[in-house]
DNA sequence: ACTTGGCACTCGGGAACACAGAGTGCTAGG
DNA sequence: CCTAGCACTCTGTGTTCCCGAGTGCCAAGT
């Protein structure tokens, strides 16, 4: 049905297209890629790939571009990630060295990625599913204030302001202070909960009601920022490639943390370590067809954090891409696991 | 040299201008406002005011278009700031109110923003200038590692890895962290170093090197974060606005924080909490021609924390715009006040 | 059975052209 | 100083025309 020249014929097709950004046709197509063969032959074969949805011509008389379907195809089984230059390596590895903290390693990664790639980078902050909780801070505001502080051992800090039903003084905070960090120091954020459940009865009478408060609080916040935030960089990058759809909604998607949420982690369930591709309209995204996402997960093995991607018009060049993105989730991994 | 009619006919140019984004002529203008004079009055207005260069003709026989200097003579003379519909008040007010920590006040802020004025808005995340210490905290992490949180009175945490010359036992982590709080707490940032200087001396030989080290990073987190953090939102705004300049440079100049810092603080020495809008060319960035920007400072009277404001077509609607930030402006630095 | 050369056909896009309409500057008169 | 009239200058749009790239199909060759 599809025999290895109508497959090196699609495959020529992608990569002119993507380099050259224009329809292309039998003749150019057979001389350019030393196919051996008399453009009519690249004709039948054209015919025959437009036949089953591979590829698709604008109008009648002009050349051939791939469909989505055809993108497809080549991404499962033409082409090869590419991996990158070991100057592209060294660079990738001292700009993420020189990272001081979580933000900052995210920040980085996401520049990186978007200056790697020349498309637009997307980043999720490391989730904190996995962490453990390093320690618990209580810090006095006011009579009936105090500050939460929340530090696990992926260097997340998270912190809240609790306003706290009555008066309590500070050693009576400074208590609850060390009683809630032997109870959750080195705990799983997962299984806090369960950990701090009958913590107010093991309390003084005096300092149950306060404890409730922060642990409702404590509670909340593990809940709240169970999907994590989501930073992007590279929207420069858009300007230049001009998508079928306005990039309007691109823009908007981008700014639409859900949505964004999902398009990097919707295939993230069976093998999360693996390379995902979305291509134009498999995105299911009104406004988003036109681009595709090429999207990993990083962090230490079966230990993954979150996810990491780029987003581009689907007319991209998938090997180079891929390999980046590929590359650039290795990379913060480790530099994730040394921290 | 400009009576009060040509004025009336710049101010009248500006508001169509803005309004229908088409040159106006002499015939439209002197029906749709009712200026009591015929259109060929206006148009002798019309070449003095040209003459002057406060607009100009794109071709010959076309409608007249305001210049930079004719917004600028505008904003400073011809409008009037317009203040808010009541339910705009209510929907920032509410909006506002449901933060929960700095982060989630700046983000809302930022959105908020640039919903209300459909352009892009950029918010300065409040310098730690004036804050005071709330707490130091030293956490352990190994051996020879200890995590230094810093909690000011703003709400604003920050955190840092330190990597200690030699092991440190725990009690004596804890002995340093109460030295530290005592130095510093309720003392302002500014004042930080000098409070330092001496406290190495007047602890037990042990500690002094690991200190020495803390204090180091302390110091060096002070100065790194002093110009701070910028966000911004609603760049999908800007694809509906045509640019005279390509809007990648306007894409560009945004993910550069250092440039952005740059537009929003650039005349915040004199009056920091008056609105400043710089137009068009007056931005001195290439690439920024054809923007504008509205900005001004927040926080409490004369206690300025840092600068918002957005950033549109120099063909932007002035007086509702500024009215915007003026009003998001006020409304901040008084959640910020009230924590 | 597949490949190849030939040939007629189809469109898209650019160049040339005309034209209507909006807007101007100028001048003369109120 | 304002106004009416007039000639002039553009831009933008619609029309037409033509070139060329590319196709599909058919018949002949291997």
């Amino acid at each position: 049905m599809l025999d290895d020249r109508k497959l090196a014929v699609l495959r020529a097709i992608v990569e002119d297209y993507v380099s050259t950004n224009e329809p292309v046709g039998s003749k150019a197509l057979a001389e350019r890629h030393n196919l051996k063969v008399s453009p009519a032959t690249v004709r039948n074969d054209m015919a025959a790939l437009e036949e089953q949805g591979y590829i698709t011509q604008p109008h009648t008389s002009a050349g051939r571009v791939p469909t989505d379907k055809g993108y497809r195809l080549f991404v499962d089984r033409l082409s090869q990630v590419k991996p990158l230059s070991a100057a592209e390596r060294r660079a990738i590895e001292t700009f993420l060295a020189g990272a001081v903290d979580l933000d900052d390693v995210v920040m980085r990664t996401v520049r990186l990625l978007a200056q790697l790639t020349r498309q637009v980078a997307v980043v999720q902050y490391p989730t904190l599913n996995r962490s453990t909780v390093r320690h618990v801070e209580l810090v006095p505001l006011h009579d009936r204030r105090v500050m939460l502080v929340l530090i696990t051992n992926m260097g997340r800090v998270e912190q809240r302001v609790v306003e706290l039903p009555e008066v309590v003084e500070e050693h009576r905070v400074a208590h609850m202070r060390g009683v809630l960090n032997d109870c959750l120091d080195g705990c799983g954020l997962s299984c806090v909960p369960e950990q701090v459940a009958d913590l107010p009865q093991r309390l003084p009478i005096e300092e149950r009601p306060a404890m409730a408060t922060i642990l409702s609080v404590l509670l909340e916040t593990l809940v709240e920022r169970h999907d994590e935030k989501i930073v992007f960089a590279g929207a420069a990058n858009l300007a230049g490639a001009d998508f079928s759809v306005g990039l309007r909604d691109v823009l908007e998607a981008l700014e639409e943390q859900v949505v964004l949420m999902r398009l990097l982690g919707e295939t993230s369930s069976d093998t999360p370590s693996a390379l995902t591709v979305r291509i134009g309209s498999e995105n299911a995204y009104t406004g988003l067809r036109g681009t595709s996402i090429v999207a990993t997960g990083y962090g230490q093995g079966d230990n993954q954090l979150a996810r990491l991607g780029v987003l581009g018009p689907t007319r991209m060049d998938y090997p180079v891409t891929m390999g980046a993105v590929r590359a650039v989730a290795r990379y913060v991994s480790q530099i994730l696991a040394a921290s």
